[in-house]
RNA sequence: GCAGGUGUAAUCUAGCGGUCAGGAUUUUAGCCUUCCAAGCUAAACACUCGGGUUCGAAUCCCGACACCUGCACCA
C-alpha cells in the first residue's frame, strides 16, 4: 500500500533526501488532488448543504489562548521512564513528599530532587533523565524575547476566539455553524503507522453553536430513519439501529449529535469509505475529555485495526466559558423570547447620598454591582460589594430594596458546542485502503469514488497516428475547459495506459479509434467493470459532468 | 523513549570481505501494434548517512537517521 502511494505520487515520506523525519509526510501530485477533492466534498456538505460559514485561522497563536483551552497544562508534563521495565511516570508525582511544591520545579530541579532521594521505579529499576513531554510545538512571536507562541494542536480554537465576529456575521441567531480546514501540530513522542499519527496533520472541523436547552436540529426528521452501526459505551457491542431510535433511547445524547452522525456517515461513504468497515463508537466515560458531555468516534477498519477518523463531540459550554474567563470577553448569545415578559423583582437601589461621600469615585462601580443583584443578595441587612478588590459590606443606609417591573426580552446564554472533527489524512488513507483492489496476477486497481478521484478521465488515441491523436487532444481540451481533470496519454499499448489509470484511480478512460474518425463516436471504459460504452464524442463532456454531479442528501 | 529486527535504483529483489553491484518491474526515446501491463532496439536510475577495522567493505564493528514488531505514550 505504502509502496503504491509513493510510486503513484500519493504520499511521500518528507525530507527523504536528508534521511526523513518520522511523523512527517508530503502529499505528492495525486495525493494533493485527492486531499483537495475530499475537502471539497466535505465543504459541499457542510457549507452548501448545511449552510455553515467557513474561516481560515492562523496556525500560530499566543500562549494565552492555549492556557484557556487547557492545552498548555495538559500537553506539558514532566515524566521519567524506567530503564528496566519501561514504565513511565509523572515526575512531579514521584517528587511528592520530597519537596513542598513539586509541580513548580524546573526539569533540572526536579531531576536533582529525584536523584538526591534516590527515587526508583516500583519494579526496582533506575529511572532515565526527566523529560518534558510537551506535545505542542513552542516558538516565539516577534524578535528577541517576543511573546511565547505555540502551533495549534487543533484548529477549533481559531473558531472559538472568533465567536463574537461569527455570531454577528450569522445574524445573532442560534444555531449556527462554522467550519475550517487547516493544519494542526502535535509533537508526538513516537509517531508510527504512516499517516495515521502525524506531527503535522490536516483537519476539517465544524463547530456548531447551539442553544444549551434545545439541541434539536431543523432537518433531523430527514435522517431519523437512517440506519448506522453503533457501539454504545454501555456494553461496547455493535448494534445496527436508526438514528431516531438511538436518540429516543438516550444512547445518542441529542438530535444534533444524531443528525451529524448521519451527515458524517453520508460524507465518509460518499468519499469512498466502505460502509461495512465503518462504525460509530461512543467514548467510554473514562475516555471522554473532562468537558465533553457525549462523544462518538467514526472508526474505519484498516490495516492498523479500527481507527478513529472523525470525532463528534458535545463539548458543552466548556470552550466558550474558558475563553470568557481568560479573555473577559462576552461570548454569549442572546435568546429572544417569543413575547417580552413582564417580570417583577425586588431590586437593590443605591442611595447616592450615602455612597457618594464615602466611596467617592468608586460609587459608580458600586452602582453597577448593586444593579446586577437582587434582594436575594441581602443577608442580615448586609450586601457585599467589591471595592478596589476588597469585599465591603454595606448596610441599608447605602441602599434600599424596591419592587420593580421590568420588561425582559430574552436571556443571554453561553451556547453549547457540537464539534464534528475530521482527520483529513486518516480519511484520505482509509479511502485509499478501501479503494485498493489487487487481482491474483498482481493487477492493482484503485476504486476511488469519482468525486474524489484525482484524475477523472484518461483520454487516449488508440494509436498516435492517422489523426486520432488530434481528435483525442481536442476532446481532452474540451474536458479540461469544463473543469474536468484529465490525463492525455498516447504512449505504448492501450492496455498499459488503462493499467496506469487503474492504479491512479481514474474512473473513466475515453478512447478515440478509427470509428471515431468515420462516425464520430468514442468508447468510454469503466474502471471497475472494464466495460465499454459507445457514445458520440460530443456527448462525452455532458455525460462525464452528469456522472460527477452530487445531489444534496438533506 | 526502551527492546528486537530491517535498510541495495521509482518499485521488488540477488549479492553476505575480492572483476565494472546482477536481475525483474517501471520510466524515457524509437520501431511495431485496430481496445486491456504484448514484442524488438537503445537509454536513465541504487549499496540510507557518518566514523572505524582491513591491502580491499554493500558485506564486519560503532554511531546517527528512517522503517517494521512489541512495550510505554496518544488533549
Amino acid at each position: 500500500m505504502l509502496s503504491l502511494c509513493k510510486r503513484r505520487g500519493f504520499i511521500y515520506p518528507a525530507y527523504e533526501i536528508y534521511g526523513g523525519i518520522a511523523g512527517l509526510y508530503d502529499y505528492g501530485p495525486l495525493g494533493t488532488a485527492l486531499k483537495a477533492n475530499i475537502a471539497d466534498l466535505w465543504r459541499r456538505i457542510y457549507a452548501l448543504q448545511e449552510g455553515f460559514v467557513e474561516i481560515d485561522g492562523d496556525n500560530v497563536g499566543p500562549e494565552a489562548i492555549f492556557k484557556a483551552s487547557g492545552h498548555v497544562d495538559n500537553f506539558a508534563d514532566l515524566s521519567v521512564t524506567c530503564k528496566q521495565c519501561g514504565e513511565s511516570y509523572r515526575a512531579d508525582h514521584l517528587a511528592k513528599g520530597l519537596h513542598p511544591n513539586p509541580d513548580s520545579l524546573s526539569i533540572e530541579e526536579l531531576q536533582k530532587v529525584l536523584r538526591d532521594n534516590n527515587v526508583k521505579c516500583p519494579c526496582g529499576g533506575e529511572f532515565a533523565d526527566v523529560e518534558e513531554f510537551n506535545l505542542m510545538f513552542k516558538t516565539k512571536i516577534g524578535p528577541g524575547n517576543g511573546r511565547t507562541g505555540y502551533l495549534r494542536p487543533e484548529t477549533a480554537q481559531s473558531i472559538f476566539v472568533n465567536y463574537t465576529n461569527l455570531y454577528r456575521h450569522c445574524r445573532e441567531k442560534l444555531p449556527f455553524g462554522c467550519i475550517q480546514v487547516g493544519r494542526g501540530f502535535r509533537n508526538e513522542i513516537s509517531p508510527r503507522q504512516g499517516v495515521i499519527r502525524l506531527r503535522e496533520f490536516n483537519m476539517m472541523e465544524a463547530e456548531l453553536f447551539v442553544d444549551p436547552e434545545d439541541k434539536s436540529w431543523p432537518r433531523y426528521n430527514d435522517v431519523k430513519d437512517k440506519v448506522v452501526k453503533l457501539v454504545p459505551n454501555t456494553d461496547e457491542k455493535e448494534v445496527e439501529m436508526t438514528i431516531g431510535q438511538a436518540v429516543e433511547d438516550g444512547i445518542i445524547g441529542n438530535q444534533t449529535l444524531g443528525y451529524f452522525i448521519w451527515v458524517t456517515y453520508d460524507f465518509l461513504t460518499s468519499a469512498g469509505i466502505d460502509p461495512a468497515k465503518l462504525r460509530f463508537r461512543q467514548h467510554l466515560r473514562t475516555e471522554m475529555a473532562h468537558y465533553a458531555a457525549d462523544c462518538w468516534d467514526a472508526e474505519t477498519l484498516i490495516s492498523f485495526g479500527w481507527t478513529e477518523i472523525v470525532g463528534i463531540a458535545d463539548r458543552g459550554c466548556w470552550d466558550l466559558s474558558q475563553h470568557m474567563k481568560f479573555s473577559k470577553a462576552d461570548l454569549t448569545a442572546f435568546k429572544r423570547f417569543d413575547e417580552p415578559k413582564d417580570v417583577e423583582r425586588d431590586a437593590i437601589k443605591p442611595k447616592f447620598g450615602a455612597l457618594g461621600p464615602r466611596f467617592k469615585g468608586a460609587a459608580g462601580d458600586i452602582k453597577k454591582q448593586l444593579e446586577a443583584m437582587d434582594a436575594s443578595a441581602v443577608h442580615d441587612d448586609l450586601v457585599t460589594v467589591t471595592v478596589d478588590g476588597q469585599p465591603v459590606d454595606l448596610d441599608s443606609t447605602y441602599y434600599e430594596v424596591v419592587r420593580v417591573k421590568e420588561k425582559v426580552n430574552g436571556v443571554r446564554v453561553i451556547p453549547h458546542v457540537i464539534e464534528p472533527s475530521h482527520g483529513l489524512d486518516r480519511i484520505l488513507y482509509s479511502c485509499l485502503e478501501h479503494a485498493y483492489s489487487e487481482k491474483e496476477d498482481g493487477y492493482i486497481t484503485l476504486k476511488l469514488k469519482p468525486a474524489v478521484a484525482p484524475i477523472k478521465v484518461g483520454v487516449f488515441p488508440l494509436m498516435a497516428k492517422d489523426g486520432m491523436e488530434v481528435v483525442a487532444q481536442a476532446l481532452d481540451k474540451a474536458l479540461r475547459e469544463e473543469g474536468v481533470a484529465t490525463y492525455y496519454d498516447d504512449s505504448g499499448s492501450i492496455g498499459r495506459r488503462y493499467a496506469r489509470m487503474d492504479e491512479a484511480g481514474t474512473p473513466w478512460c475515453v478512447t478515440i479509434d478509427y470509428d471515431t474518425l468515420e462516425k464520430g463516436d468514442v468508447t468510454i471504459r469503466d474502471r471497475d467493470t472494464s466495460e465499454q460504452l459507445r457514445m458520440s464524442a460530443d456527448d462525452v463532456v455532458p455525460w462525464i459532468k452528469d456522472q460527477l454531479k452530487r445531489k444534496l442528501s438533506c
